[in-house]
RNA sequence: GCCUCCGUAGCUCAAUUUGGUAGAGCAGCGGACUCUUAAUCCGCGGGUUGCAGGUUCGAGUCCUGCCGGAGGCACCA
């Protein structure tokens, strides 16, 4: 809080008002509450039986409008459940309480209001309040109450504020919680143990990304921020079991944009004797599982598009979709010279990269990604941008590697896992060449996981769902600001 | 990091093409009002126009820099 002299009229209003509170002797910020019903509780009974008006029941919630009429004045209190509307009378709570009420509570004040339900004569279930009871005093006020908060700022820094006064705010986050919970729910029934691994890595692996550093004080040495839980989860799949999974943050340190947050949420899966085939039945089944369980239905919108997540979603090689959106077939230009100049000769526009698969990857990006509106798997990516997937037995400079596409929008990343520890080891010294060459997102070698890789690891399928775009397709948002509940910004 | 746009009262927004004393609604304060629903009616207060400079007789408005935000580019899942 800033100084008293900084202080706008209305704070010092409400200080004023606490001060009176004080002075009657009555404690602003109790340790106590009674509540018998919550708003819905209350009128779902009355609207039962209106003989529950006979009951006395204790409400509690939030001040959220005050209607002042001289002798009777009504009131909103909003609480976890909804909202209900209060009666206050002259002639019930008595000239000194009714006053009180009046010249010391404000909007955005916790109240306590003791009392009968009965309807208005407009016919709106209300509590006449016998008893009131200061709950929380409110310093500041609320947002308005008509057109809410919108500035999109304020609406990010003070979250508290957005969800108060945007409803569809407060309900989008209850959504995503669902969206986790049903996932949650999925896997478990599928026989996936729930696992966590360390977030606080002596080495970063399972995707191509720059980390957060931090200092471990008491091993005196860095650590990084993990950017994906895979190597970790695979090596409990060496460990005997069978499904594993894990749904937290991620961390990795490059820009943000309304589909990259630095910090995110990822579910990984790894199944063992699976491959990729069996990992997209998985992913349809189970996105489509979770947009019934939220939604209701497998039919969603997103940025005016209709969508059908309605499994089996289609299969597409990445190459195969190359052809039919740029007319380049990669496996005719098999070196990035070649490669390049069929991409000039067809007069398309893609920032050149430093290797055949990277360009690859970004004649996708530009040509393909954003057009894959409806549900696809894309499948079979360039061995060299997938280290850690397993080579197609039949053309060894792909894997066998999918990424599930809707809404133009990429929302995972999975494939049959490499096994074969001395082909892993052979990756890692290629990631570790690019490294060399000024590759900052490459993986660096990890020994301990070839290590563990040695033991042996069954055939294994793994998938990674980017939770917070699957929120964004769910809930309809086309900013990855919009479901996250404290987004990254700049401190002031 | 670069480009474009934006920043006015607690909140939502105005401020005349092309510079001329910063307004309204809600919220607040005082008053009227015993069935309201954005209650209504009368009156009052509330601003270093994001910050710092510059141009000008005069800047919310034009110029420069900085801070913050949004979108785009680059990078990326």
């Amino acid at each position: 809080m800033e100084k008293l002299e900084e202080l706008t009229d209305q704070q010092r209003q409400r200080l004023l008002k606490l001060e009176r509170i004080r002075q009657h002797g009555i404690d602003p910020y109790p340790a106590r509450v009674q509540r018998t019903h919550t708003a819905a509780e209350a009128r779902r009974n009355y609207e039962a039986d209106e003989s529950f008006g006979e009951e006395k029941i204790i409400l509690t919630g939030r001040l959220v409008a005050i209607r002042k009429m001289g002798k009777i004045t009504f009131a909103h209190i909003a609480d976890g459940s909804g909202k209900i509307q209060l009666f206050f009378q002259h002639n019930v709570l008595g000239e000194e309480n009714y006053r009180f009420f009046l010249q010391n509570f404000d909007i955005g004040d916790f109240i306590e209001a003791h009392g009968h339900l009965f309807r208005t004569r407009t016919g709106e279930i209300t509590l006449n309040v016998e008893k009131y009871r200061l709950l929380a005093k409110a310093l500041h006020p609320l947002p308005e109450k008509w057109h809410g908060l919108k500035d999109v700022e304020l609406r990010y820094r003070r979250r508290y504020l957005d969800l108060l006064a945007n409803e569809d705010v407060r309900q989008l986050f209850i959504t995503r919680s669902r969206i986790v919970k049903a996932m949650r729910h999925f896997l478990d029934s599928k026989g996936f143990i729930e696992v966590e691994t360390p977030i606080l890595q002596p080495i970063y692996g399972g995707a191509a990304a720059r980390p957060f550093e931090t200092w471990y004080h008491a091993l005196e040495r860095k650590f990084y921020l993990r950017i994906s839980d895979e190597l970790y989860l695979k090596r409990l799949i060496v460990g005997g079991y069978e499904k594993v999974y894990e749904i937290g943050k991620d961390f990795r340190n490059e820009g943000l944009d309304v589909r990259h947050n630095p910090e995110f949420t990822m579910m990984e899966c790894y199944q063992a004797y699976a491959d990729y085939h069996d990992m997209m039945r998985l992913t349809e089944e189970m996105i489509a599982f979770i947009a019934q369980e939220v939604l209701g239905t497998t039919r969603i919108t997103y940025a005016g598009h209709e969508i059908d997540l309605t499994p089996p979603w289609p299969r597409a090689t990445m190459r195969d979709l190359l052809i039919e959106y740029t007319g380049i077939d990669f496996e005719e230009y098999r070196d990035l010279e070649s490669l390049r100049k069929a991409i000039e000769k067809r007069n398309l526009q893609v920032d050149p990269k430093p290797t055949w698969g990277k360009q690859v990857d970004e004649l996708f990006s530009e040509y393909v990604e954003p057009y894959l509106i409806q549900p696809i798997f894309v499948m079979d990516y360039p061995v060299e941008i997938s280290p850690l997937a397993k080579r197609k037995p039949e053309a060894p400079h792909l894997v066998e590697r999918f990424e599930p596409f809707v809404g133009g929008m990429e929302i995972g990343n999975a494939f049959s896992e490499l096994n074969d520890p001395l082909d892993q080891r052979e990756r890692f010294l290629e990631q570790a060449e690019a490294r060399e060459r000024g590759d900052e997102e490459a993986h660096p070698i990890d020994e301990d996981y070839i290590f563990a890789l040695m033991h042996g690891m069954p055939p294994t399928g793994g998938l990674g769902i980017g939770i917070d775009r699957l929120t964004m397709l769910l809930t309809d948002k086309q900013s990855i600001r919009e479901v996250i509940l404290f987004p990254q910004l700049r401190t002031l």
